[in-house]
DNA sequence: CTTGACCTTCCAGTGACTGGAAGGGCTACG
DNA sequence: CGTAGCCCTTCCAGTCACTGGAAGGTCAAG
């Protein structure tokens, strides 16, 4: 299968696949002329990664779940670890911009909008 | 005041200070020595800066705070439309964040999470 | 006079792609 | 047989917002 035929079937950029090649997480067959050829299993890969990444995990994260992947004896407690530690994040993150949206919505709320100069956001950013 | 003050007084690393010079978000004044020198002026937008950064605004954005925090004839309205699409936009990626949450958060309970190799995350990464 | 902290510039790397140029291959149509 | 148009290849450069490090100049204290 041609890259385009990869790229549809998996949902990533032709781009996006040779970069996940060039950081080999994942090697196709090559044609004679030099085309590069995905197997089932290759597809397989470019869509659990696409997968994987949509959840927010990183490509260095990305590999070691397929390398947990790849191995038919792993434990399920290393992936349910990962994936636990990255709700911790995701949790952190939402924090961080829940914080960010009621300090943004307070100053929006107490700016009158109009055709003024004063602004109270400009205030608080100057630090006043 | 030499760059090391500036960054205490601002709350950004030196190295960060430069590249805003760098991308002409402040030209400091310079010493004899080719030390660069910072005003009040220069540390208060670097504290603007500081503090935009710190509410998500990206640099280009900030570029539009700071005209509009120089411009004393500027309406409030803009400022505020800038603060209101940025809360759109915090909203969107803390709802998108959520989506996450709740799906790696539903994969990691139904993994027991033990040292059998069967697991449901790589299962549903894997399509399945 | 030396030590150490500070400053300077310049170059390179991060993460995860993305865009574009230059060139070769493949298929269909006239 | 030529060519048009699409797909493929590699390679280089750019994105964003810094960050690290090397090589060297400056300054104040002891």
């Amino acid at each position: 299968m041609n890259i385009g035929d990869a790229a549809s079937h998996s949902g990533l950029p032709p781009k996006t696949i040779r970069y996940y090649e060039e950081i080999s997480l994942l090697k196709p067959g090559r044609l004679p002329n030099g085309y590069r050829d995905y197997s089932q299993n290759d597809v397989h890969r470019l869509k659990f990664l696409q997968r994987a990444r949509g959840l927010g995990f990183s490509i260095d994260e990305c590999r070691n779940l397929l390398s947990l992947y790849d191995d038919d004896h792993r434990a399920s407690a290393d992936v349910k670890a990962m994936a636990v530690e990255k709700i911790g994040e995701i949790d952190a993150k939402i924090a961080e911009l829940q914080s960010l949206r009621d300090t943004l919505g307070r100053l929006a709320k107490s700016c009158h909008g109009d055709n003024r100069p004063d602004c109270p956001i400009i205030d608080d950013l100057a630090g006043n």
